[in-house]
DNA sequence: TCTACTGCCTCGTTATACGAGGTATGATAA
DNA sequence: TTATCATACCTCGTATAACGAGGCAGTAGA
């Protein structure tokens, strides 16, 4: 069963914050740490991904720095900045209001 | 909290597809019922609402029908086609999935 | 009478996901 | 050596979507 793209709205930024807010890393690493946590079912496009990335650091949540790694290749690294913190934080809790919401509409609360 | 905007797209249709599967509503009723069952949380906006309802009603999902009620007001009541019967239990199926993928990456699944 | 609620609708704006395409490097296999 | 693959970054155009704002009309109540 295919992700449906349209869920897929809005998670985004919240599932960058939160890998940022444990580690420093780069965007291609964020794809693949996406895939490997959710056993390959949820794939950052590299077409949402990285647009995703420059818009966070213009609203000033991200740091981004050049490293060069022993390969010589060189990566992008992001890392939160304290107001990026207080995003990660604060997405996440929306996250889990709103998922709780949609499942008590789902559940028939209040019937 | 206000509920943020990005995170409620994709769940339009989950969630119509799942009240109309419980039993025919009208468009104004849908928005309330929502209401009723998030406890003001989850107000589906008109100019999202019936444009939806419209798309999934083009899509076969849904059949459309003026009943008069009592007070001689006009409303026009959805139900659910066999097609919409069957996408409503898929894409609550999906809406699970893709909370659970999600809830991986935030708890760090896989480390 | 005037306001508030019900009940339907459309249009224009703004944002977004992402497919497709591009560039460049390093590693591996033929 | 050469070709291919994986890594690693990026942008542009298209399609779609949410929804604010507006409009219309009937009903109820102050």
């Amino acid at each position: 069963m295919p992700l449906d793209r349209e869920l897929l709205k809005g998670s985004i930024a919240v599932l960058i914050l939160k890998l940022l807010s444990e580690r420093d890393m780069y965007g291609y690493e964020i794809i693949q740490e996406s895939l490997r946590r959710s056993d390959d079912a949820f794939e950052f496009k590299e077409g949402t991904l990285y647009p995703a990335l420059h818009q966070l650091h213009k609203r000033g949540y991200l740091r981004s720095e050049w490293r060069t790694g022993e390969s010589g290749k060189q990566r992008k690294y992001y890392s939160l900045t304290a107001v990026g913190r207080k995003a990660a934080r604060r997405s996440e809790k929306e996250w889990f209001v709103f998922t709780k919401i949609v499942n008590a509409i789902l559940s028939g609360a209040n019937s």
